[in-house]
DNA sequence: CATGAATGAGACTTCATTCAT
DNA sequence: GATGAATGAAGTCTCATTCAT
């Protein structure tokens, strides 16, 4: 295997429905085989296997193992930050408060986490070395970065929040503040915290370190 | 490479003073080839070349690559953790505001993440696949998190910090904050944020975020 | 190479016409490469090569120079201690009197053994040194010992051997003397021997050891 | 480790008393290590160490693991084929019936033999793969070939005797019976036989084999 | 589309042996 | 005599990837 990050070619794309769906075993089973045995000792054939195909057919749909890790982490991290499909919380959002807006989007985020949180601790490692991956990673980061920093200026000028902040770097360090206590929490289990409370904790400490208060 | 992580028998070990020497070259070396190309690219002969050794010497001294990086990362985790040698800090300390101690741990962290940013971010790497490797940067991250709990107690006990804060929780949150604040900053590349900024930013977000204030 | 002797997994075993040929061709060549050169200094890419393999080939159907070499050690042991095909003999046999059914045997055995002489050698060897051989070896050697203990009791019963023989332990000893008698003189050239005089002079001393007499 | 059998050059040989000593420690560990080991999986540096010396030292005594294994071996066979040392045995050599001095020699050779049962089971595994300590064994063998050899001829002179067995032949066959049964019963555990009652019986089948009886 | 045989780069590791101190 | 650091040849084995059928 290598692990340098060539641009990868666009996948070769299945024709017929039956590919589709092949393809599709494909993906669900590499998920599977990485969340067991992660990247590195993850096989081929393996994956291949557990879709009930040849080692060899898995290369009609992906380049290489690095590939169809990418798509799985990929769109894992499109759920991580999916809009929410609750219409009836949309509607809510409107007469919430600053601080449960905050809650809300920790509450996604850490429960979006712990539903997948094998596979975002396989992300977690090959993002370190596989560069394709890490901008995966980094574009959903970013994209968390983005509404927290547009999420905190807009409380500043509404002077609801401190106005010391900096909110491009405030946002960088709440966001890795859940990220990081996500992984440590749900995946290297460092400890064992109610759900609900870790939320609120998450969601007080954020609020109190931007200066929003209820 | 196996990446299993077996119980690592004790390293042979050098007897004479040239082996001594011999054993540090190898550790030294070992950290250069690591930062350079990652740990799954870095080869045994490369780390031996470096210290101007055959790759057999390599095994006088240590059982395998696992072996020998995690002899690093720990060296460097115990450098992230060691008390400051600064004796006019610490006689200052009496008379720090609390936020000044905080500002004082925060900057501390970052400036030794920073010199050392690239082994950092392969220990990063790596203590996502050997367990070994992880229950070090796991040791470091519970002396943070330790030390920060116990300073968030008293700070409640005197009235000085929010009392609705789970110390532990809070702990290990804020630890998150900074630790991978630090590897987004320093290793990824994700932003150039001035370095008093920075560490002014993230001790005010500590500090508020537990209800201190100056 | 280990020399451990870990229970072999089931090999993997070809699924196709096509891999079951190059699996017996791969039989065959290390038959000779180990013939030519011995188990220790045989190279698994000598018998690929010889097999018109690339060595790496060699690994889809065996799991190691160990497995392999069980294998031919087992097909040879069968062989030696495999029926006679050979009908007319089989129908002569009623008519055979006691001394000639042991000479058919020490023939049968010695040309079996002769003609695989070189292996054979190598087996002996082998089976000092990994419990796999040793047992296929023991099995044939059992299968002797068993037969010939048989025939020994039917012959006291008969009142034409010897009484005081213990049948166990004259089968043990008279199969090791027409074994260790043929490496010596077919393996380690100890002598030159004329066949029919060899096969003669044994039968003699086996028949007149346990008390039979034309 | 070459398993070449270049002509060993004589040994450094020892100067002082205490370097005949440590010389004969390290023969004595050899022993040791070869029994546990095998000869393979033996290494250089425990025998050393059994013997309370550094590797490298080694090297002063002895050129190679086979030339250690060398001498190991001969003293084991020289043991094998010394004269008995018992003097009434001797004395009473004179009044022994031709069966009693069959029986006085297997015995013996049974009993040596017992005695070093793991390190001849190792010469024997050796043998195969070295030519020097083949022919340290094959000497052993020759000596008792050409003893046995010798006593066939007198007792077929004297008329005692089966005169169609062919001495030499028979010399070699018989050896090969008394020193394969040695092995399988007393290296591989091929099963528990008394041990007069084994001596009896191999004397009885050697006698009887070339037509001696009481 | 599917199969599975074939490839081959390449790293790891062991340890007998040498040699400077 | 003794030490132990250093050497380096040699071979095993893995598995992603290719390709003929």
């Amino acid at each position: 295997m290598r692990r340098t990050n060539a641009p990868s070619e666009p996948a070769p794309g299945p024709r017929s429905r039956k590919g589709a769906e092949t393809r599709a075993r494909l993906l669900e089973s590499a998920k599977g085989v990485f969340e067991e045995a992660g990247f590195l000792d993850a096989r081929i054939s393996d994956i291949a296997e557990h879709a009930g195909l040849s080692h060899g057919s898995f290369y009609h749909y992906f380049d290489s193992k690095e590939q169809i890790f990418r798509e799985v982490a990929e769109a894992q991290e499109e759920l991580l930050t999916a809009p929410p499909s609750d219409h009836a919380e949309a509607e809510a959002e409107a007469a919430m408060s600053h601080v449960e807006r905050i809650r809300r989007a920790n509450r996604r985020y850490l429960e979006r986490y712990r539903e997948n949180a094998r596979i975002m601790g396989v992300i977690e490692e090959v993002s370190r070395y596989d560069s394709h991956v890490n901008e995966a990673r980094m574009r959903s980061q970013r994209h968390f970065a983005e509404r927290a920093e547009q999420s905190i200026r807009r409380l500043q000028e509404a002077g609801a929040a401190d106005a010391e902040v900096d909110p491009e770097l405030a946002a960088v360090a709440l966001g890795s503040m859940v990220a990081r206590f996500a992984e440590l929490w749900l995946v290297q289990d460092w400890a064992a915290f109610d759900f609900d409370h870790a939320v609120d904790q998450l969601t007080r400490l954020w609020a109190h370190a931007i200066g929003v208060h209820d």
